[in-house]
DNA sequence: CCCAGGTTATCAAAGCTTTGATAACCATCA
DNA sequence: TGATGGTTATCAAAGCTTTGATAACCTGGG
């Protein structure tokens, strides 16, 4: 193979990532969400009557990932969906009360992983820790883009 | 909500990972391999023989998601799988050369993801990113512990 | 007015992932 | 020898994700 595993820089964002997720989802989990749905939940509450596209795209999946999340946090009454009263083509979609019970219910327990990074680091710490990523993110999207 | 969502880390990780795979799968895809798969044949050509489980391990996922893998890839003639000489419960995995050459391809698409990443940093940079995600992995696996 | 482009929702198929539970096998220790 | 513990594989259910395709709706330019 062309190039040594451990020299690949995407590994170590992998695996970091991947050691955060695990993380974010044991402790939401006895909250009663999965991930998908803690984010859903969590942009929902900033957007109240956004439309399933829109959500879809805030938290970075296809609209048909997202309807199905949506359709499951429906179904256990954590959201209502009611046509647009213009748009008739489009689902206003709302938190109900136990939605957002839920929603922070499962962010207390959420942002204690947060917390245990930002403890980690110094700020200057953070600062330079997201620049390298946001540095990471562009050429990566750059390159990309010219596939 | 607790904590502002411009000041979690974990965004900005799961941002540079969520790009990163995108970027990869893109680069994959025209090879014929998804990336779990493309995952599962490179830590095989690196451990002939390797179980399912172990597998599992290497790829950090479960049997079972690795399971599925498998049977994709062996329906395909990218692997076979025949049972150990004495542990008669355990599959011994090997690469075909299909397999190879399936896994060179996908690879040399791949890698130029990471040669990208690799020119958007000094040396430097590289040892300080790998250095704070380390801190951080080890932050959130031990707050995930003490859960 | 009409149509083109963009947005929205939805169906279908395929694949990946997880939790939970079951069963078989091997190695170690009493 | 027999029991315990660890590893392996596998079944089942549920959920998430993607690609591909279809249909309905609104907006703006011709």
């Amino acid at each position: 193979m062309g190039m040594p595993a451990d020299e690949r820089l995407g590994l170590d964002i992998k695996r970091a990532e991947q050691t955060l997720m695990a993380a974010k989802q044991a402790a939401i989990r006895p909250a009663g969400l999965t991930v998908p749905q803690y984010a859903a939940l969590f942009a929902l509450a900033g957007n109240p009557g956004i439309s399933g596209a829109a959500l879809a795209r805030a938290c970075l999946v296809t609209p048909q990932a997202m309807t199905v999340v949506l359709k499951n946090l429906e179904e256990r009454g954590f959201i209502e969906r009611s046509p647009h009263p213009w748009h008739r083509n489009v689902l206003e979609t709302r938190l109900t009360e136990p939605g957002r019970a839920a929603l922070e219910a499962a962010d207390d327990r959420a942002v204690v992983i947060e917390r245990a990074i930002e403890a980690e680091f110094t700020s200057d710490e953070r600062a330079a820790l997201r620049e390298l990523l946001a540095r990471c993110n562009s050429a990566v999207a750059r390159v990309a883009r010219e596939l």
